[in-house]
RNA sequence: GGGCCCAUAGCUCAGUGGUAGAGUGCCUCCUUUGCAAGGAGGAUGCCCAGGGUUCGAAUCCCUGUGGGUCCA
C-alpha cells in the first residue's frame, strides 16, 4: 500500500519556502509559508479572523469578484466559458442538479470521449446543493445556491497518443497551486496566512490528491487533481476503503466559492450580508427586525463563532448556541431570540436565489426529479417567510433574485411560484381540516395522537408533524413525535431493490464492423443492396448483420422499420431492428445465409408514417413552446404508426383553448411547407450556439451530433424525418393527459393517421347522433335534455312507487293475526325498492309486512315490523331466505334478504305465518 | 420510476354489506331590522367509470380515470 503523501511534494512549495506541518489540533497535514504556524487554519482549529477585518485590499460585490476571477484566468491563457444550467439532468442522467463546475464536463469530457469546449478553461458555475439545507442561515457560511468559480485543464498521458479527444499535458499540480497563490496576491491577500491542507478526494469512481485552501479561517478553494479510477488491483487504498490506480486522463478540477471570496473581501458578519445586501435589508425592514447598537455588536461577535454551528458536526443546535452564548457572556435565550429571525431572513434570501436558478433554468415543480426538489425548497421558503413575518408575496421575493441574476423569463417564474404557492396553500387547508378532525377524535377519547397517524398524515397528505402539534395544542391533545420520525417514514418506503438487468455481451458481435447507416443519406429511399456479414440464431428467428442498411433501428422513441431482405433463394421478413455498439441487428423470420448478397426493401407505408410522426413531434413541441411558454420542454416521447405521444413539462393542466391553439400553430407550420434541415456540427459549437435545449430527447455521445431543424426549432435527433413539413399532411391532437404533476402528455396523429383518427371521432359522434335520432350538431343539447329528463323520470318513478305502495297498503289485503297484531303476507313480483316502500307503508298502518318477489329470477323478501311489536324482522328474513337457498338480515324492525331459488318462493311464503308466530314466541 | 391516501348534495365531509346522511350554502315563508341575525318548511345525488363477489354493494375485490402526498 502506498499513501498519497509524495503526491503533495510539489516543486512550487519547495521553491517558495513552504513547510509541511501537522496540525496540533486535528492532525491534518498542511503546507504554509509561516514556519511558526501550528494549526491548519480551518475551524474548529482556528476561528474566522476576517470578520470586520477583510482579507483583501478592496471590498468587492459578487459581480466584481466573479469578474476578478475570470479575467485573472483569462489573462493566464484560459478561455472563459458560459455557465451551464443548474438542472444537470439536461445533459446527464446520473444526477439531478449541478453541484460543481466539473459536473458540466461529466461524463463525456472527463472520460476523454468528447473534447472540452476549451482547454484550459475558466467558468463561474451556478450550483445547488441540498445536502446542507439545514445549515443555511445558521452557520453564517452555508448556502444552498452558490457559484463555483473554477479553472479546469484536461490532460492525457503522452504515451496514450491520440486515443482520447484531447492529448498531452496542459498543466498539472504545480501550476494549479501557483495560479491559486497568484490570484490571492492579485487581490492583495497576505499570503503568509494561507494554508494548503492535504485532503485526498474520492467520488463517483474517481479519486486523486486534493488540497483545501484556507485563508483567515475560511476555506476559499479546493484544488482537486483527478487522476485515479477505482480498480480492485490498484496500488492506492483511499479513505473510502477502495483501491485505485492511475488513469490515462488526468484533470485539474478546482473550485473557488464565489460567495466566500466576496465575503472575505467585505468582512461582514455572515456571507449572506456580503452577497445579498439589498434583499436582506428589504427583508429586515419588511419583517420589522431592528437592532440596537449593543444587539448589533452581539450579533457581530456571535458571527465569528458561528462556524461551530454545523448540525452535522455540532451535537445539536441548542448546545452549540449555548456554547457560543457562554463564550460571549450572553444569555442563551436572548441570543436565540436575536439570531432566529436573522437566520430565517438569511435562509429566505438564499432559498429565493435557489428558486430563481431552478425556475429560471426551466425546472417545473413536480412530484418527481428536480421538480420535486424545487417544490420542497419553495415550501420550505414559504414556511420561513410566514414564520418570520415577512408579508411580501413570495413571487416578488423570488423575482428580486431572478432580476439580479438576469433571467428573461421572469413572468413565467412568477407564475410558477404563484401556482405552486396556491397548491401548497390548498394542501395545508386540506391537511388542517384533517388534523382538526383527528384532534377532536382523540380529544374525545382522551388519548394522544399516535405516531402511526402522524406518519400517515405526513406521508400521504404532506402535513409536517409540527403543524399537527400546533393544531393539537389548540384542542389540548397530546402528540407523540418520536425523534426518529423521518426514518420511520423512510421505513415505509423500504422496497427491495430490483436487480439491474445486465445486457449480455456477445464476443462475436464486438468483432463485427459498425454497420454503415444509409438511412441518413437519403431518408426517402427504401431499397438497397448489402452483404450478409453474419447471422445469429435467436430463440425466435435470427439476427442478421449487414455491411450497410437502410433499415432504421429502434431509437430516440422511433420504432424500428419493418420490411424484407431478398436473395436469389427467396425472401425473409424483417420484424425488428436494433443497434448494439454501432452494429445493426435485423431480426428476421428465416436465415438469409451468411455471405449472401441481399436486396433490402423497407416497408414504405410504415416508414413514411413514422417519419411524418417524428417530424410532427418536433413541430408539436415547437408549437407547445410558442403557445404555453419557454419552460415547455420534452419530458419523453414515443412515436408510432397510428399515433404518437409527446410529454411536455408544464406547471398546470393544458386548457382546451391551449390545445386548440397548439394544433393551429402546428398545422400552420405544416402548410408553410418549410424544409426540414439536417446537419452534423461539432457538438461544442452546436451547444454554444443553441444551448442545452438541443438535448430534449437525450444526450447523444460523440464529437459530432446530428441536428434537425424545423423553423426555429433545433433538436439533437437521430430519427428519420420527412423532407418538408408539408409532407406531414396534417397534425391532429387527439387528447392530453397528465402523466405526473408538472408533465402533460400530448397524444396526436400525423398524416393519413390524422385523417383516420378524425374520422374515427366523427364516427363516434355520428353513432351517438343516430341513437338519439338527431343531427350531429344537436347531440350536446339533446344529450343534456335527455339526461335531465332521465333524472326527472327517475324521481317521478320514485314518487309513483311511493304512491303505489301506499295505495297497495291501504287496499284490502288478506290479513292474518299474529298474537294480536295484524300481518300481511303477500307476493308482489316487483323490484326491491317497491317491496320496501310497500312494507314500510304497511307498518306505518300498524301491520307486520312479509312481502316476497320473484322478479329478476331470484327470490326477494322484505319484512317490516311496526314499532312496539315483539318480532325480529331480521330473524324472519333469515328463516325465509334459508328456504330459497340464500340469506339476509337487517335491523329488528326492517330486514331484507333472498335467495336464488325463485321456484320455492310460494312455499316459503306459505310458511311465513308459522315463522312469524315462532319468532314472536321466542 | 416506486410507495401511500382520497373520490358521496354547489362546498366541507360522515356513512365498513341491509330504506343515502350532517353542517354549510340554495329556494319559499315567517319574525325582526339601521345592519347582522333568528324561526319554520323545501329541493338537492348515474355515491368517479367498468367488471367481479353476494339474495343484496356507496360499502368488499380487480381494472381504469381523476386528484393529493412522500421518497429516490
Amino acid at each position: 500500500m502506498s499513501s498519497l503523501e509524495s503526491e503533495y511534494r510539489l516543486d512550487y512549495f519547495e521553491e517558495n519556502d513552504f513547510e509541511r506541518k501537522e496540525c496540533v489540533s486535528c492532525g491534518a497535514h498542511f503546507w504554509t509559508r509561516d514556519h511558526d504556524r501550528e494549526t491548519c487554519g480551518e475551524p474548529p482549529c482556528d476561528e474566522y479572523s476576517f470578520i470586520g477585518d477583510p482579507g483583501f485590499a478592496e471590498s468587492h460585490t459578487m459581480e466584481e469578484m466573479r469578474e476578478e476571477f475570470l479575467s485573472f484566468f483569462e489573462e493566464n491563457d484560459h478561455t472563459r466559458i458560459d455557465p451551464y444550467p443548474v438542472a444537470a439532468n439536461r445533459w446527464r442522467d446520473d444526477v439531478l442538479l449541478t453541484q460543481a463546475s466539473i459536473y458540466d464536463f461529466q461524463p463525456l469530457v472527463t472520460s476523454g470521449e468528447t473534447p472540452p469546449p476549451a482547454n484550459p478553461l475558466c467558468i463561474s458555475q451556478p450550483c445547488i446543493r441540498m445536502q446542507d439545507i439545514d445549515n443555511v442561515g445558521k452557520t453564517g457560511r452555508h448556502t444552498m445556491a452558490f457559484e463555483m468559480m473554477a479553472h479546469h485543464a484536461f490532460n492525457a498521458r503522452e504515451e496514450v497518443g491520440d486515443e482520447y479527444a484531447y492529448e498531452g499535458e496542459v498543466y498539472w499540480k504545480d501550476e494549479t497551486v501557483q495560479y491559486c497563490d497568484e490570484f490571492f496576491e492579485s487581490l492583495g491577500a497576505n499570503v503568509e496566512e494561507i494554508t494548503y491542507i492535504e485532503d485526498p478526494w474520492v467520488g463517483g469512481g474517481n479519486a486523486g490528491p486534493a488540497i483545501e485552501v484556507i485563508y483567515k479561517g475560511a476555506e476559499l478553494a479546493t484544488l482537486v487533481f483527478m487522476s485515479m479510477e477505482q480498480d480492485p488491483d490498484g496500488e492506492y487504498e483511499l479513505k473510502d476503503g477502495n483501491r485505485y490506480s492511475p488513469m490515462d486522463t488526468y484533470i485539474v478540477d478546482t473550485g473557488y466559492g464565489l460567495e466566500r471570496w466576496t465575503w472575505m473581501s467585505q468582512g461582514t458578519p455572515t456571507v449572506y450580508e456580503a452577497v445579498y445586501p439589498d434583499m436582506i435589508a428589504f427583508l429586515k425592514e419588511n419583517a420589522g427586525v431592528d437592532h440596537t447598537d449593543e444587539e448589533e455588536e452581539l450579533v457581530h461577535r456571535a458571527a465569528k463563532l458561528a462556524g461551530a454551528m454545523d448540525i452535522d458536526e455540532a451535537e445539536d443546535m441548542q448546545t452549540a448556541r449555548s456554547d457560543i452564548a457562554g463564550r460571549l457572556d450572553a444569555d442563551p435565550e436572548e441570543l436565540t431570540a436575536l439570531m432566529r429571525p436573522l437566520e430565517d431572513i438569511y435562509a429566505i434570501a438564499d432559498h429565493c436565489r435557489t428558486l430563481a436558478y431552478m425556475f429560471g433554468d426551466g425546472i417545473v415543480p413536480s412530484n418527481v426529479g428536480t421538480g420535486y426538489l424545487s417544490r420542497m425548497v419553495l415550501r420550505r421558503t414559504k414556511r420561513l417567510v410566514d414564520n418570520v413575518g415577512v408579508d411580501a408575496p413570495l413571487d416578488e421575493l423570488v423575482d428580486m433574485q431572478a432580476k439580479r441574476l438576469g433571467y428573461e423569463n421572469r413572468d413565467t417564474i412568477r407564475d410558477i411560484v404563484r401556482t405552486e404557492e396556491r397548491k401548497y396553500r390548498e394542501t395545508l387547508e386540506r391537511g388542517g381540516r384533517r388534523v382538526r378532525q383527528l384532534a377532536e377524535e382523540f380529544a374525545e377519547k382522551g388519548e394522544p395522537i399516535p405516531t402511526k397517524e402522524l406518519i400517515e398524515l405526513y406521508d400521504s397528505h404532506g402535513i409536517q408533524p409540527d403543524m399537527v402539534q400546533e393544531i393539537a395544542d389548540e384542542r389540548d391533545v397530546d402528540v407523540e413525535i418520536p425523534d426518529d420520525f423521518y426514518s420511520l417514514v423512510a421505513a415505509r418506503h423500504d422496497t427491495p431493490q430490483q436487480a439491474e438487468t445486465t445486457t449480455e455481451r456477445d464476443e462475436r458481435l464486438s468483432d463485427l464492423p459498425e454497420t454503415e447507416r444509409l438511412y441518413y443519406d437519403d431518408q426517402e429511399r427504401t431499397e438497397f443492396e448489402a452483404v450478409v456479414l453474419d447471422v445469429f440464431e435467436r430463440e425466435e428467428g435470427y439476427d442478421v448483420v449487414l455491411d450497410q442498411t437502410m433499415f432504421y433501428p429502434e431509437g430516440g422513441g422511433q420504432p424500428a422499420d419493418h420490411g424484407h431482405l431478398s436473395s436469389e433463394d427467396g425472401s425473409v421478413e424483417v420484424t425488428d431492428v436494433q443497434r448494439r455498439d454501432g452494429v445493426i441487428l435485423h431480426r428476421t423470420t428465416d436465415d438469409p445465409g451468411k455471405g449472401e448478397f441481399v436486396r433490402g426493401q423497407v416497408d414504405i407505408e410504415r416508414r413514411r408514417s413514422l417519419m411524418q410522426h417524428h417530424t410532427a413531434t418536433h413541430i408539436v413541441g415547437y408549437a407547445a413552446r410558442e403557445v404555453v411558454g419557454d419552460h415547455v420542454r420534452q419530458a419523453g416521447a414515443q412515436k408510432g404508426v397510428e399515433r404518437s405521444r409527446f410529454d411536455v413539462t408544464h406547471y398546470e393542466r393544458l386548457t382546451r383553448e391551449q390545445v386548440e391553439e397548439i394544433e393551429r400553430v402546428a398545422n400552420r407550420l405544416v402548410r408553410d411547407n418549410i424544409p426540414v434541415k439536417q446537419e452534423w456540427p461539432d457538438r461544442n459549437d452546436a451547444q454554444e450556439k443553441y444551448g442545452f435545449d438541443l438535448y430534449q430527447g437525450g444526450i447523444p455521445p460523440g464529437e459530432q451530433i446530428r441536428l434537425i431543424q424545423v423553423a426555429d426549432d433545433i433538436q439533437a435527433c437521430g430519427g428519420t424525418h420527412v423532407r418538408r413539413t408539408g409532407d406531414i399532411g396534417a397534425i391532429k391532437i387527439l387528447t392530453t393527459e397528465p402523466v405526473q404533476d408538472g408533465v402533460e402528455r400530448i397524444v396526436f396523429a400525423a398524416g393519413d393517421a390524422a385523417i383516420r383518427a378524425t374520422q374515427e371521432t366523427e364516427n363516434h359522434l355520428r353513432d351517438a347522433a343516430e341513437v338519439l335520432d338527431v343531427n350531429p350538431e344537436d347531440v350536446p343539447d339533446t344529450a343534456e335534455r335527455f339526461f335531465t329528463e332521465w333524472k326527472e323520470r327517475g324521481k317521478q318513478i320514485d314518487r309513483l312507487k311511493q304512491e303505489l305502495a301506499e295505495a297497495r297498503a291501504a287496499a284490502d289485503a288478506e290479513e292474518i293475526d299474529i298474537g294480536g297484531t295484524p300481518a300481511v303476507v303477500q307476493r308482489l313480483d316487483t323490484d326491491t325498492d317497491e317491496l320496501r316502500a310497500t312494507a314500510t307503508a304497511l307498518s306505518e298502518d300498524g301491520k307486520v309486512a312479509v312481502l316476497g318477489s320473484g322478479a329478476g329470477g331470484s327470490a326477494q323478501f322484505v319484512v317490516s315490523v311496526p314499532d312496539g311489536v315483539g318480532i325480529n324482522a331480521g330473524e324472519v328474513v333469515g328463516e325465509l331466505a334459508g328456504m330459497v337457498g340464500g340469506g339476509g338480515g337487517g335491523p329488528a324492525d326492517f330486514a331484507q334478504g333472498g335467495g336464488p331459488n325463485a321456484d320455492d318462493l310460494d312455499e316459503a311464503l306459505d310458511e311465513a305465518p308459522g315463522v312469524l308466530r315462532n319468532v314472536l314466541n321466542a
